[in-house]
DNA sequence: TTGACAAATCGAACTTTATCGATTTATAAT
DNA sequence: ATTATAAATCGATAAAGTTCGATTTGTCAA
């Protein structure tokens, strides 16, 4: 993915939310029954509710992320979990400092 | 300035272009009498004309630029000349590495 | 003090993004 | 198979961004 989409991606005050609750995710959304917050991620039902926006939005908005390389899904069973791509983040801010 | 204007003066292909041009503007502007391109900047009428669009165009995306503090400007006579903020640049990347 | 030129600003047409509700798809349980 | 729930996608409208031409402002020279 190019750095304009990057960019893109986070100009949004919402997306750029999203990606400040997923540095802690137990901070910020309750426990799911069986799943490490953490390792595998959070999913768009709960991000969906602390966003104050509907389900598509929030849907969208996680594609966005993901289609620019800032996070990453998981798929399990009904549920798909969001986590940030923590390496891709920080090559952004190398990439920044050094070319941009 | 917040990060999501800043992002947003990001989010554009032409903006994007004047950053890169003015990485090293004597490679990409021909020398103007008496101004040091380094150290002063470049002009508005030489980032129109390498940008092909209007004069309008290119110094609204300037300020653009420079309300985002990606760019200072100091005006010498009739002309504005413009350069990056390396710091404000390399502290855009680092607050990415450690606090986006 | 008028003319010329650089830059900034204004107003408008067009394109893209934001955001929703409705629908569809995927998965699991009955 | 049918139903229920999570997520994704679709279609629409409103808001913001792009880009222009025209005008205005600032500055210097004649």
């Amino acid at each position: 993915m190019d750095k304009l989409n990057i960019f893109k991606s986070l100009s949004n005050e919402a997306r750029l939310q999203i990606l400040e609750w997923l540095k802690d995710p137990a901070a910020h959304f309750g426990p799911q029954d069986g799943i490490d917050l953490i390792e595998v991620g959070v999913c768009v039902s709960q991000i969906t509710e602390k966003l104050n926006m509907t389900q598509s939005t929030a849907s969208q908005y996680l594609s966005t992320l993901q289609k620019a390389g800032l996070i990453k899904a998981t798929r399990i069973g009904k549920w798909t979990y969001y986590k940030r791509d923590e390496e891709a983040i920080k090559n952004l801010g190398l990439y920044i400092q050094t070319d941009l």
